[in-house]
DNA sequence: ATGCAAATGATAATTATTATCATATGAAAA
DNA sequence: TTTTCATATGATAATAATTATCATTTGCAT
């Protein structure tokens, strides 16, 4: 009662495995990009479309943001960008998240994701030289 | 070094008040129409920039999303969000992050974030009544 | 009063995403 | 096989949220 039979076609077949090769979290334009050269009459929105299928079928990942970005791993894990060059990276670390207060609010929990902001080594040597770094 | 004497106007006055007097999270657009009766001259891209600014200058928080809401309350704190309903409520709870890991990583920890998402006391008893819940 | 930098509001532009719809595709039925 | 038919695609238009442009206004400092 989870996954509905998603039908395979060329499209999907080639936006998936592309998703799937890269470590980066593409936004829906760059990987239309990516695939042009295998796909060269693809539509953006059908790159759209089928990214947002997969995700609900929990097939990939996605990072809410403005653009969002999707991620072909599944296996839990948190992210953390940049906030100087906006790089998103994989960071596997558990973060326990601990209950009582959202049992007090009445909650059922469903999910939780953590967003960590940071400096990468090449940008925190390079904030070393100059003189202004940041633009969140 | 930090805030930059932010000139007060009328409707920032209005705007940032406003924004403090409520327990939710508006939308800019929804402060927009709250304040209209204080204010039935004002432009909605006033409110977007005044927020954004009050925001840039730590003023205020923001929770990014589409749309983005903002937050008059400023101490630490998180927010868990119905999945089904869309409200946003103001989570007291601590999240430790071990940094062992962002280290390794080659980041410098500037700030995170707990997303947290469930199901409200409200949305939880009409599900047990209804047949379908949810639209994330 | 006058000058002037900053803020405002009207408007247009942009960005990201989603909707519409005619056509294409491809597996299953006949 | 041809026909059927549900689904997918791609072109295009539409929408939503946000941001840019710019003429005008505001209000402190001369
Ligand atoms: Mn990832
Ligand atoms: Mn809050
Ligand atoms: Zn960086
Ligand atoms: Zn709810």
């Amino acid at each position: 009662m989870k996954t509905k039979n998603i039908k395979v076609t060329k499209q999907r077949e080639i936006i998936l495995d592309e998703l799937r090769s890269l470590v980066t979290h593409p936004t829906a334009d760059e990987l239309y990009t990516n695939i042009k050269s295998r796909l060269p009459r693809v539509g953006l929105c059908t790159v759209y479309r089928n990214l947002e299928r997969f995700y609900k079928e929990g097939l990939i990942g996605k990072i809410k943001g403005k653009p969002c970005r999707y991620d072909g791993k599944i296996e839990s894990h948190n992210h953390i960008k940049c906030i100087n060059c906006g790089k998103i990276e994989d960071l596997f670390v558990d973060i326990p998240v601990d209950t009582v207060e959202i049992d007090k609010l009445g909650y059922k929990l469903h999910s939780y994701k953590v967003e960590i902001n940071g400096l990468c080594r090449k940008c925190n040597k390079e904030s070393g030289r100059k003189k202004h770094v940041n633009k969140t």
